[in-house]
DNA sequence: GCCAACGTTGGC
DNA sequence: GCCAACGTTGGC
């Protein structure tokens, strides 16, 4: 099973809107970059990953699981935009921080510190224990 | 609100 | 195919 990270503004679609949608889930819409979407094209139905609020909270603050693989992207009609189905799994019981996770010697190669940009990632194994028992799991 | 970093576009 | 211009993202 791989490990992912999935990061959006809290105002336009936030980890409450996850939750609202329970196990149904919803498409993770409107990414429109090459490099996040051949993420995406790489995601299987069960792997994990982390929703992080970027802008004003940057903080990883809840666990979602992929339940459909990469499928046309229902917001527009290019077909060169995909996207998978993630559904929330579990709430942090404390958000991690973007600051925690750069005074971490050990997650100092995340895509989240080397890439800020990208919006769909990888996690590493490891990386995802370490935020995993930050968050109080 | 600013600005740096990055990706994309389009002219040549 | 290169590169300048532009737009967007996200941290500060």
């Amino acid at each position: 099973m791989a490990y992912w990270l999935f990061k959006s503004e809290p105002s336009v679609w936030g980890w409450d809107d996850q939750v609202a949608k329970g196990d149904a889930g919803e498409e993770w819409d409107g990414v429109r970059n090459y490099q996040a979407r051949n993420f995406m094209r790489d995601m299987a139905v069960g792997d994990r990953g982390f929703f992080y609020h970027s802008q004003s909270e940057k903080a990883v603050v809840g666990i979602v699981e992929v339940i459909a693989e990469a499928h046309p992207d229902s917001t527009t009609d290019d077909e060169r935009w995909e996207c998978v189905d993630i559904k929330a799994v579990k709430a942090l019981p404390t958000p991690v921080t973007l600051d925690q996770i750069k005074s971490c010697e050990d997650l100092a190669d995340m895509v989240l510190v080397k890439n800020s940009r990208l919006s769909v990632q990888p996690v590493s194994d490891v990386e995802w224990q370490i935020v995993c028992e930050m968050g109080g799991l």
